[in-house]
DNA sequence: GACATTTTGTTTCGAGTCGGAACTAACGCG
DNA sequence: CGCGTTAGTTCCGACTCGAAACAAAATGTC
């Protein structure tokens, strides 16, 4: 039941609905691959010859490729189709605060080779470092193949459209443009995204094929704590490009002062930075935290193997942590009611630790049985999701439903 | 970018294209109406023929109508089309806690009649009674219209597509059959929903064309606080239908204990028994509350006439609900980013002493400058907006998007 | 080994829709 | 009355769906 947009609508023409049924059958291949033309057509309830006619068209364009031909019990042997990848290669970029992750993958995000390096403080910098390192890894790792795309995840707003940057706080940006300018340099196409939206596209695009991925929200929880939010199978971007932006919710009036400036916001009391400052017996104020942490060089992942080696503080200051992130999730599953929500970051390491305190503040909180029973994913850092992310930016719309009406 | 559910798609047929080209140029009719068919091809950038065939269909079904040839300034004087209002007759019922608003009114929710009555307990003699109700409004009131709808709007969670009710605590109601029975008592389709989300929907339907209508959110403020959310032109339900609770999100772990049993909860700071109990003096306790108000029967409405002649108290407790109710609705700005949030319920009436405080409280919560600027609009109740949302059931079916992919 | 059977994949053609050219209708103006 | 202009319709070619027929490739049976 979506509204029509009157100033803003697609028309049908004579190719839309082969355009549809494209795409539809593009995305049967690729969660059922390697599967026969004889199967599509059962599973699309259509004839074999609208198959053939469209799987023709794809293979022509390259998107699919024809596979094996593989036994059955009796007739005519089918040829197997999948979704081309290989020598499909798409760069994938992950900017943090101070560290920047490139990796070149193929088109199912399969990596192929991965380097780092430190942040520019200057957006024009990171433009000409990445687009020297991404013509080098391409040349060294990707002969054979071309590259698709580049997709970039940044911790904060990015205009979709534009591609522009608007709000990166943790990099000092404001309304920044890299996305034509690295194009330029690189000639490739680049995709620029918000990183726990580029998260929730990954669960959505590459991700297992576990149960509805239509209604979910991943949580990025790291300095920051940010949400992709997808709703009715699409993507929350809001109104200005700032929607997710859980971590800015008031959870209480009284508590400590945030980098946004207001008091008791979600993120002050769950972001590795809380946790930390909690640990360390500090106000629960990110900037001192901050100072203090250039001293000491103190991060999650010490305070999880601390916590883990009998420092009951450290064990007592995550679970403080995970009771406030299942408050903050429950504020999710209450207002959003998602299918399951991920949760992303260097914390999920300690989850058997935490995941008990988070299950009960969501069960306590939430309304009816179903919602309370709402799947946490605990995400490991270990399998980058922010680049699987950004591999997904760049092969999301070749997937994607086309826009009509 | 709305990704393609493989389980769940729907085909192109060879009518696919027309379908989606009539529901387009139906909206236009809507929203420009009275409009002629020339112009719907210079706004469709269409060819005539297309329209004249397409606006024959719609005229056949009786969803258009033909109007007055009007004057030009050169040429062949064109012949005025617009949606047929007249003669199709919709029935709204807004069921409350203890009243139920019973509304005759035409397609386009204009009123024709107007009736109300006490809430039966029973969900059985509920249905009886709108039966005989709805038999004899429509004998007194409805001669020579068909009535081609009844829409019911409930306060509690509705599964859309079985029309159960799932949880309705004002009315002490759990997974309840209404419109089944309604319908066959009838032999009217009925639709039932969420009161907010009908709320939103009536804004979405039957709003002035004031802006963007694809992104926003419309709070209800009564007894309990509910949310109807609009993203992507697409109204938010959830995975289990319990989805735009944002009332019983908690944005006070010390505060009050609210009627779901959690604390803190954002309604039980300010929904109209938040507010009550805040000018009785109690501890903010919605239950206790509610046996106090048995006895002295204060409304808000109440409180905001003595706030206006000089209570100091009742005007100290509206602005602090004014206060709380701008801080949930920074939180809605932070997560969703609508374009625009409306404010519904009795509390509205006194927006000339809350508004200011509740600007504030989002301006000192928001991220962005932009979003800072979400215009919050308070809507009077005395233009019946969940009556007005219920009309929106009826309706919307007719004009949405045809579902594609 | 010939032949029926089964399944896969392709070709063929009728029906429905878009898209543009041509046509008719209605009106004003000189 | 002819001409220009705008509205609305008719007609036909191009493209796509949908079903039937057809070709291809493998198995089982006599």
């Amino acid at each position: 039941m979506r509204k029509i947009n009157v100033r803003n609508f697609k028309l049908a023409t004579r190719s839309t609905g082969r355009e549809i049924n494209r795409q539809i059958l593009l995305n049967l291949v690729r969660e059922h691959q390697p599967i026969s033309r004889a199967d599509l057509a059962r599973r699309m309830e259509v004839g074999r010859p609208r198959v053939t006619a469209l799987v023709n068209e794809l293979l022509a364009e390259g998107v699919l490729q024809e596979g094996d031909v593989v036994e059955s019990a009796r007739g005519r042997r089918p040829r197997m189709l999948h979704v081309r990848t290989r020598d499909r290669l798409v760069v994938a970029a992950d900017v943090r605060f101070n560290r920047t992750y490139l990796m070149l993958s193929d088109f199912a995000g399969n990596q192929i080779a991965l380097e780092t390096f430190e942040t520019p403080l200057e957006p024009a910098e990171l433009v000409s470092e990445l687009a020297t390192r991404i013509e080098r890894i391409l040349r060294t790792y990707g002969e054979g193949g071309t590259c698709e795309g580049v997709g970039i995840a940044v911790p904060g707003m990015v205009d979709h459209k534009t591609g522009r940057i608007l709000n990166a706080p943790q990099l000092g940006w404001k309304d920044v443009e890299i996305r034509a300018s690295l194009a330029a340099a690189t000639g490739i196409p680049v995709f620029i995204e918000n990183a726990p939206i580029a998260c929730a596209l990954s669960k959505m695009w590459l991700g297992q094929r576990e149960g509805d991925t239509a209604d979910f929200v991943y949580v990025t929880v790291s300095e920051g704590v940010g949400a992709g939010v997808v709703v009715n199978g699409e993507v929350v971007r809001g109104f200005g490009n700032s929607a997710g932006e859980f971590g800015h919710v008031p959870i209480h009036p009284d508590g400590p002062r945030c980098l946004c400036g207001a008091r008791g916001c979600w993120e002050a009391h769950t972001s590795n930075l809380a946790t930390l400052s909690r640990y360390l017996g500090r106000e629960l104020s990110p900037t001192e935290t901050r100072q203090l942490l250039a001293e000491t060089p103190l991060t999650v992942t010490d305070l999880i193997t601390r916590a883990r080696t009998g420092d009951t503080k450290a064990r007592d200051a995550l679970l403080e942590t995970g009771r406030f992130l299942g408050l903050g999730l429950a504020m999710i599953v209450n207002t959003l009611n998602p299918a399951r929500i991920f949760v992303g970051g260097e914390v999920t390491a300690a989850w058997d630790l935490i995941g008990p305190a988070v299950r009960a503040e969501i069960e306590s909180r939430a309304l009816t049985v179903a919602a309370a029973a709402t799947p946490v994913i605990p995400e490991q850092s270990v399998g980058y999701p922010r680049l699987r992310g950004a591999c997904a930016l760049v092969a999301a719309p070749i997937f994607a439903a086309p826009t009509v009406a």
